[in-house]
DNA sequence: TTGAAAGCGCTACCAG
DNA sequence: CTGGTAGCGCTTTCAA
């Protein structure tokens, strides 16, 4: 038998009789035998995508977002098409250098992005490559044709957050901001602004990046005799800081005021009172990474076939995952004079 | 010039002149040029190692341990040598048969396991294979040769703890035990309990896996007579439970109670009061598991160039990691009636 | 429907 | 010190 046969028959090509197949299977699954990897991307390219992770903030339940995100993503992806591997860098510019270099090396067909920051190296490094990307929570404005975006409804979930505070009778509001320099939390302090304006309330933002600021902002806020009757926070996190605040100044959560997590996480069920927060669907984003991590790779693929430069043309419209109903719990009330 | 002078160049082999050398080395870096990963591999052996990461536990901050023994592991690997990629499964069997399919694909050159549970279905695949694998977290009695461990030395930690706890003068003390499916867990309950003998003290322990059966044998146990005056717990996101229940119980801490975290991170000085937290150095040991990988490695080559079934013999003794100093902040005091 | 053979890009051996 | 070349294991084209 020839090694062609066996090639056809293990990708599942025509020409190959029933009765010869099943042989080949068979064999090939008595012996264990697999194709070896190397050989197979020699001929037909990488087989496999990276999630360079930025991992410089031991803050906050969040730093399992990455194994969330590919948990999800391989739902999408089948283990056979494509893997999805993950990767740690120090900074956004060590990330973009190894992204740069396992393109170079033809290691790896794609890219996957998170956590983006304003004037993110990595996003500068991939648009030198033609390489197909995916970027997740955050839309970058005239991407190349290979990218594909993957964010949350933020602005339906601020809005849901911002209705509901509103209609318990909260006028004063206030939101302990995430860093200004990742752009999802700018994005979200804004939704929630925006999505005050109509009930006539102005959102009051402090800075809140990390336990130190965050804490050293809230002192004062919530000393203030016109402090706000409700916190809403960027992350878990800081949402139990709040908490722990509050109790230290006396304040009964949620009579004397509420607090809502920006991002719900099992933590937020393990505080006293739970804390009421915005979903944050992070397997659904990662079903979601998964389909455009496949379309990211098919469009490039149909360029490179028609011969078109892929770094050309505008990305597609970004693919948005609902976030759900906000989730309520007991830090959240009406106001106590209200 | 001929393709052998620039492989032999850029794999730092003698025997090119030097001005060729340079010459070589501009060109390259002029073109940006990096030799495939494929072809490379396809010669030479895969150049990566896998961590596949079981991801069944969405509770505690614990879940980010991967990426944190990643990058210590990167500090002492360097980027050339071995690259390491993280995978992620939703069960032990279900890595097992990633790491299985890997091997005969020779994707991988090594595997690391972590999170260890009692018949894990990884370590009973990676035994069937000859691949060369690092444990960390536990040590496997009767490992192949190709095997390196790397543990925590909890010996000496819970020993710091009790002789601590026993100095301030505690005498009912309880531990809220992790999971008794993994190995660690029941390792350091067992050290605390040996640490305490010594002092005449017996170890009460009750099980605390997850946050329902934590609470639920916590209430309990803090209400009674002759409740402990202090817990230690297993993992950081427990004890934040702990100091929990105890609020609503009515228990001071650490007046009434004292409280230990088995694991510190950064959540541990988050709360009020700041946890008193055995050190959990991930870092130290991801830079432990490099060495290891690259002894594991050179183990296996060395075996397979003699001829030896790499399978057999036994595998060196493991590499102990020091824990450092217990971590003392405000959660524990003396007893009220001490 | 099957077999033979080229070639992917690299490393390492062997002659010059 | 340098150049030619075999061959790693696969996919795919071309002939039979």
């Amino acid at each position: 038998m020839s090694t062609a046969v066996v090639s056809y028959t293990l990708n599942g090509r025509s020409g190959v009789s029933a009765t010869t197949r099943e042989r080949v299977l068979r064999v090939a699954d008595e012996l264990g035998w697999r194709p070896a990897t190397a050989a197979r991307s020699l001929r037909s390219g990488p087989a496999a995508a990276a999630l360079v992770v930025v991992h410089d903030q031991p803050f906050g339940t969040r730093a399992a977002f990455p194994l969330d995100l590919v948990t999800g993503a391989l739902q999408t992806l089948g283990p056979d098409t494509l893997t999805l591997a993950v990767h740690v860098a120090e900074s956004p510019a060590g990330a973009a250098q190894l992204m740069d270099r396992w393109w170079t090396e033809r290691r790896y067909a794609a890219f996957v992005v998170t956590g983006v920051r304003v004037d993110d190296a990595r996003l500068a490094a991939l648009r030198t490559l033609p390489a197909p990307a995916v970027v997740v929570g955050a839309v970058v404005d005239g991407a190349p044709a290979t990218w594909q975006h993957v964010v949350l409804d933020d602005g339906d979930a601020f809005a849901q957050l911002g209705a509901f505070l509103a209609e318990l009778g909260h006028r004063r509001i206030a939101m302990v901001a995430g860093s200004e320099h990742h752009v999802a939390p700018v994005r979200r302090s804004a939704a929630l602004a925006a999505a005050l304006v109509p009930f006539g309330i102005e959102l009051r933002t402090v800075a809140g990046d990390g336990p130190e600021r965050a804490a050293a902002a809230l002192r004062p806020l919530l000393s203030a005799s016109d402090r706000p009757t409700a916190i809403v926070t960027d992350d878990d996190a800081t949402a139990g800081l709040v908490l722990d605040v509050a109790r230290r100044l006396g304040l009964g959560v949620p009579w004397d005021l509420s607090v809502v997590a920006g991002t719900d996480s099992p933590a937020c069920y393990l505080t006293t009172p739970s804390l009421t927060a915005v979903p944050y669907p992070v397997e659904e984003l990662g079903r979601a990474t998964g389909r455009a991590l496949r379309a990211a790779l098919s469009t490039a693929a149909s360029r490179r076939a028609v011969g078109v430069d892929p770094t050309e043309g505008e990305a597609p419209p970004s693919g948005t995952v609902p976030v759900g109903r906000l989730v309520v719990r007991g830090s959240t009330a009406p106001p106590a004079g209200g």
